[in-house]
RNA sequence: CGGGCCGUGGUAUAGUGGUAUUACGUACGCUUCGGGUGCGUAUAACCCGAGUUCGAUUCUCGGCGGCCCGACCA
């Protein structure tokens, strides 16, 4: 893309309503926009961003067997009384309206009630099962209180995934995949070493549920970790019951704040009690479905991703989310440079590089601050020292390192 | 929901009981061209309502909006 057909700008400063550091970038550099306290829109360069991470969560999920679809976000009413969470008392978050018709709807802050209702069509059966659903869908929440730009918003894009299992031992099985699903999702993205199984509170089904927690100051958990074991437990489960249960040790802990990017939990029979999906075993007998629930902040994690990993000079997107591969600046305006800019970015376009190309009227400097804020992971100049030399600076955003590559090798380096 | 702070051009800010400063941006001209070049000109603002007052952007009250702390967060 050339960055002069790009309808956003950069801005030098960030707006004085924002505190939280991946908004403050992310405005700044053009990815979102405000709309709203806790209700952001994403744009061109916010857009790539998030469907890259889509991309490596929907194929993390489709390896494990989970099949993608996508509910409504307009909810039923009497469904969610059913299950008793359509009660503003039990549920806080409810954005609830009239039909003009008559009669009430809810927007979905989460599918659990309408996916398990839907799959009493699908699910009748032992040989309908498992079923793995998956759906990335805009939540609408009625928070309280928004905060952290786009860590905790009233509308939020999530992957949720539902297991439907026909006992608890399938249910395990699945559930075990899930997670080494979810590891390989934040290792893609670069969160690996720092995200946590976290042992939480279980609630009514289950002893425990799972978060999956990335160490960050800005995060709102406390968790404990064993370094050793690769695990972590939430503070609030932390009890000598627990580590008993744990085999761990209190002094083998350490305390952190993290970001909670994701939450599975097992949701027993219950729901589908409540529900009626219930299916008939190779005896004919009639039996509820296990429920798992698997959920994973898709905006949120493009937030951490920002908090966790911008330095001073703006961005720095780990090249598997990264809006393009490289970026490409023309430093100088004068034809002779343009022009050789140019072919370079045809060649790697037509080679599939994710190439964005600086082709604006402006100066170097402005250029190569915008390019940092940008966070695109390798950036390619081309000035007169280009020309003069046929060699391509390519300089790492990360490391600010830099080395020079031929002309002839540019397209084979990236492509 | 409890507590606190705050609403001034597109953005960031200064300031005042008598209509408003500066920078960035934007437009035009010249200049410059590998880390936001320099100069000039132009452009554009006091959240809404009520009250006090000769006069309110400024003070008071209410509303709306924003941020922060806490609570909440299957």
């Amino acid at each position: 893309m050339r960055q002069s057909h790009l309808f956003t700008k950069t801005r030098r400063e960030a707006p004085s309503d924002e505190v939280a550091k991946n908004a403050q970038l992310l405005i700044r550099a053009g990815y979102i926009h405000k709309e709203m306290a806790g209700v952001y829109g994403y744009l061109p360069l916010g857009l790539r961003v998030v469907e890259k991470i889509k991309q490596i969560v929907r194929e993390e999920m489709d390896a494990i067997g989970g099949q993608e679809m996508i509910m409504t976000s307009l909810q039923r009413k009497e469904l969610w009384e059913v299950t008793g969470r359509w009660d503003d008392k039990n549920v806080d978050v409810w954005f609830k309206s009239k039909l003009a018709s008559g009669g009430e709807v809810g927007f979905g802050w989460s599918h659990e009630e309408p996916i398990t209702d839907m799959m009493k069509h699908f699910i009748g059966s032992y040989r309908d099962l498992p079923a793995y659903t998956y759906q990335f869908q805009t939540k609408l929440r009625n928070e309280l209180r928004a905060k952290s730009g786009i860590m905790r918003g009233r509308e939020f894009v999530m992957k949720d995934l539902y297991s439907y299992t026909k006992d608890e031992a399938a249910h395990e099985v699945f559930y075990n995949s899930a997670i080494e699903a979810y590891k390989r999702v934040f290792e893609r993205v670069g969160l690996g070493d720092r995200t946590y199984l976290t042992y939480a509170s279980g609630g009514a089904f289950t002893e425990f549920s799972h978060e999956f927690q990335t160490v960050s100051d800005v995060g709102e958990d406390v968790i404990y970790i064993h370094k050793s074991k690769g695990i972590a437990v939430n503070k609030e489960v932390l009890t000598p019951e627990v580590l008993e249960k744990l085999d761990i040790e209190e002094n083998e802990l350490e305390e952190a704040k993290s970001i909670e990017v994701g939450n599975i939990f097992n949701f027993g029979d219950t729901k589908s009690k409540q529900l009626g999906l219930l299916y008939r075993d190779d005896n004919g007998e009639e039996k509820p479905v296990i429920l798992g629930s698997y959920g994973l902040g898709i905006t949120r994690l493009m937030g951490t991703l920002v908090e966790v990993f911008a330095d001073d000079k703006g961005i720095v997107w780990p090249e598997a989310v990264a809006p393009f591969r490289v970026h490409l600046v023309a430093l100088v305006p004068d034809g002779v440079t343009v022009a050789y800019a140019d072919s370079v970015y045809e060649d790697l376009v037509r080679a599939g590089v994710d190439v964005l190309y600086d082709d604006r009227d402006a100066r170097a400097g402005q250029k190569l601050t915008d390019s940092d804020l940008l966070g695109i992971p390798t950036r390619l100049l081309i000035g007169k020292e280009t020309i003069e030399t046929g060699k391509i600076e390519a300089v790492d955003r990360r490391s600010g390192e830099g080395k020079r590559i031929p002309r002839g090798e540019i397209v084979g380096a990236f492509a």
